[in-house]
DNA sequence: CGCCACCATTCCGTATATCGGAAAGAATCG
DNA sequence: CGATTCTTTCCGATATACGGAATGGTGGCG
């Protein structure tokens, strides 16, 4: 069980990875993103004592990984730390891999491109093109996560997941699905089967009105779904004429990733994982 | 604060987030990058014990900031961890504020837009939009970083930083310069004064063959720059007729983005409270 | 095929960093 | 201008982290 508030830390690399956490969630977008937290604030979500939390912020400090605003007494997420990250989220070389093709995607659809990446029960965004038509999106900007199921890009993984391990995500995610979408499991079931006889995830879901998307999966060695790319736009560039053509670009695309990830080594038994073990 | 706060790190806190530091070095771009670190190999750029590595390592991937493959027993960043650090580098709403600008920028002008902020001796890219048109950059991709002083988004930072600053960031800078450029400090301080007195960099600085960029400051309340927008392309598409339509463009929308940071209100003015109101 | 070398992992006594109550400065508010 | 809340320092008791030594694995090499 992993409760938000990390109840049982103990460690004192614990507490500072759960105040990293903290200043997180008030740094993403909202109406007081940016502001940053006080030391008490801190210490009152994460039920520590304020001297606690005083020493660690100064260590986090002297780190470089959390700043304070002198004057307000604030802290927040330094630009170091978000740096830092820049060389995070690069399993088996994916990011690296892909970037290349996520631009020539962008520039030839003229759409915005997602590549998305399966962590644990969610799919997350690791990198992203731009096209000159704005759109929203579930998942939203890098680093950005959604529910596995949610989205065509989040659904081809979810699709292509190994079944019990689909399964197991399902199970999961269906109860937090509610609170964000209206689906249920019939749906969602019908839809996987549609992706998995497809080879592609389309359809407006509905969810995001006069959006759209067709997503591919990305597969490894055993055909499981590791990683997603996506394209989103507005419903009228997806209809029946330019669909297929965009999906045959993309599945040709994700064969060719497929085949430059996880590249044979012979030192090793198996292919390396792409994989993280950050599930349950 | 007595000595001591030296490299050597004593805290298990520090040692965490060096073991953090050294596996993003491993994790950025180049032949190996995606595929880990070993334990040993971790002890030793650390300079630590193996069971003590083990033992942060056994926390750090519980926490899940860290996934390893279990067959190859190589660690690296989590993608999770990539996830929270994405929230980061968002300083006074920076980032949120101008990401419309920034696409709306890229899709009007068809160019790639950056948008840089202040960290140290630093640059950094917060975040970026590609224009069709492929380019080189010296920051690259989002999170690159980058001497201040080189390249047109940094240097127009530079030139505008308070005087006392500016010459701490010259004197600190200029050696490590030498290995990258070919920059002499007359170079820069007529580059600097030229900014200054035009309130934007722009020319092609040569180091990138062909490639060309236009970048103003956003400045604060004080007029001190806390940022630039940078437009990266091509040095045929920043010829004289179009160089001052862009500059152009560029001002308003970095006065724009002055106007919006940091709305310091003296009066008694606190945003709401911090926990407060609609939590995810 | 089997030995050797290196690596990951566990154990445990010692040493030390960590914790938080108490209280002194700061800032803020009424 | 006094009251309240917050930040920061201090310090003794204690829990926690450390690393040497030993164990179990795994691949490399003869």
């Amino acid at each position: 069980m992993m409760a938000a508030d990390d109840a049982g830390a103990k460690t004192s690399l614990q507490r500072g990875l759960a105040i990293l956490r903290v200043l997180a969630e008030t740094d993403e977008s909202g109406p007081d993103s940016g502001s940053g937290m006080r030391l008490t604030d801190i210490a009152r979500a994460l039920e520590l004592t304020p001297p606690t939390v005083h020493r660690i912020l100064k260590t986090l400090l002297d780190e470089g990984m959390v700043e304070a605003d002198k004057t307000t007494k604030r802290y927040r997420l330094s630009v170091d730390f978000f740096a830092l990250a820049a060389r995070a989220g690069n399993p088996g070389n994916l990011r690296d891999v892909c970037r290349p093709i996520i631009l020539r995607l962008s520039a030839t659809l003229r759409d915005t491109i997602f590549l998305l990446v399966r962590s644990g029960f969610d799919a997350v965004c690791l990198d992203r093109s731009e096209g000159p038509v704005p759109i929203r999106s579930f998942t939203g900007d890098i680093g950005g996560r959604i529910a596995l199921g949610i989205g065509q890009g989040s659904i081809s993984i979810l699709a292509f997941l190994p079944e019990e391990e689909r399964e197991e995500v399902i199970r999961f995610n269906l109860p937090r699905m509610h609170g964000l979408g209206f689906l249920d499991e019939v749906y969602l079931r019908t839809e996987i089967a549609r992706v998995r006889e497809l080879g592609y995830a389309s359809r407006s879901t509905g969810l995001l009105p006069g959006m759209a998307g067709v997503a591919v999966p990305i597969l490894d060695q055993q055909g499981h779904a590791v990683a997603a790319i996506s394209v989103g736009t507005i419903a009228e560039r997806l209809n029946d004429d330019r669909l297929p053509v965009v999906v045959d670009i993309l599945k040709r695309e994700a064969a060719g990733v497929s085949r430059l990830i996880s590249p044979f080594d012979p030192v090793l038994r198996r292919p390396a994982s792409v994989l993280g073990g950050s599930g349950p």
